[in-house]
DNA sequence: TGATCTAATTTTGAATTCAAAATTATGTCA
DNA sequence: TGACATAATTTTGAATTCAAAATTAGATCA
């Protein structure tokens, strides 16, 4: 069995790893419906892998939280709670701040003209307003940052966060009001880079971060309760 | 096979989620030898598991940094290293003065109060020179402190991180002078948490982590250079 | 009809098996 | 003897197998 190889059939480095890299991007996208049970059968197809290596990620992704695993029951897909909203932010506005601190300690000229450029190709895709680049530049701009910290820890943590919250994100449709702010938040941002004046970005990436969860649990909530018109 | 139950068999729960729990305070303790290998098998025979369990707690011991993963070649204890010292200490004290600044925001009279019996206990200890009993009650206030929190994402990533420094805890026999300054900003901790002075009580608890990493770095620093008498 | 119990089926958890890779042991030749 | 090549052994990675648990389907009876 197992001969011939299936459509999307893996083969580099260690098969669980690739498993981890290759669910995440389904859990983000909702392609694995939040709340659904992983369809462990059908993964297994799809990859062309046997259920070892795939239960080994499921572990792995469940020790992140993007899936929750229910002893004889099976794995299933999280949802992104209010509470979970308002635990995670704070925590990730944290280490961001940290990021942003460190960050103005570490950073090259180099390393801010890219971000500069970012910034400049992020407000083209808010004058086009296109969000779906918008998100994926502001993304590049805050993991700019997080790498210019120069602490692998601090890496892995924000991002194991950041992905969590990115599965709220992509539903996350912005008020023009609140888009415009978090402009403004990046205009900033930028500045105190520039200036690598830490404690001011710190602050900053805190109070962007604090914005962000105030509209996506806006957001969220609006989704939980639209049978009550009034 | 596996009938007759060996030593320290396990059976409730997951077995995975248990082989975890079990290994964790192996490596944490040293049993394990910092920059040795997994001794797998032997591992399954402890356990009484076979290797499919026991490798998937692997994989989760090394997404989160107790054990590196080599393709082909087995899974080994990591070490503590200064740069991972270096790296995991700034990221700790931001989390752990995040947990001050909330805790001030939900603490109970009665954890206040248990606080303060620990801090007592933690003194008597320091009076003795238990210095095991000293550590022992020291994490239990910061993690009295971090649940007071009431974040579990907060608690889950500090816990992590918490136990990647936890092995060099073990061996970091702190100087007198460095043990008496660590017991003077306790008496802080005590007293902004009562106080509930959330700014005061982040700050010195970064400011706690801070010395702990320098201590830590030092220490670290004397074992890696024992053959260099001038 | 519908509630409840039982049997069949599916899914899950974990042991076992098997092939590939790495390691160790052995043999050859300078 | 000692460097190198080759064979035997062990270890690793992942598929398969098998028992236990959960789910589903079907039968029984009020």
């Amino acid at each position: 069995m197992m001969q011939n190889a299936p459509a999307q059939a893996i083969t580099r480095k260690s098969l669980h790893q690739e498993l981890v890299d290759r669910l995440q991007p389904l859990i983000i996208s909702g392609e694995l419906t939040p709340g659904s049970k992983v369809p462990e059968k059908l993964l297994c197809t799809r990859f062309g892998v046997s259920r070892t290596p795939l239960r080994e990620a499921l572990k792995v992704l469940a020790s992140d939280g993007l899936i929750r695993l229910e002893p004889n029951r099976g794995a299933w897909v999280t949802l992104v709670t209010v509470s979970e909203v308002e635990e995670v932010f704070p925590v990730l506005g944290a280490l961001e701040a940290l990021s942003g601190e460190l960050a103005c300690k570490s950073i090259t000229t180099d390393e801010i003209n890219a971000v500069r450029r970012l910034h400049a190709q992020m407000i083209e895709s808010y004058d086009t307003r296109d969000l779906d680049s918008y998100f994926a530049i502001n993304q590049k701009i805050h993991r700019a940052i997080l790498l210019a910290a120069r602490n692998d820890t601090l890496t892995t943590s924000c991002q194991a966060l950041s992905l969590r919250m990115q599965r709220a994100r992509y539903l996350a449709n912005m008020t023009e009001g609140r888009w415009y702010a978090a402009v403004q938040e990046h205009e900033n941002i930028l500045k105190f880079l520039i200036d690598k004046d830490g404690n001011r970005l710190a602050r900053t990436l805190l109070d962007h971060m604090e914005s962000k969860r105030v509209s996506v649990v806006q957001w969220l909530e609006a989704q939980n309760e639209p049978s009550e018109p009034a």
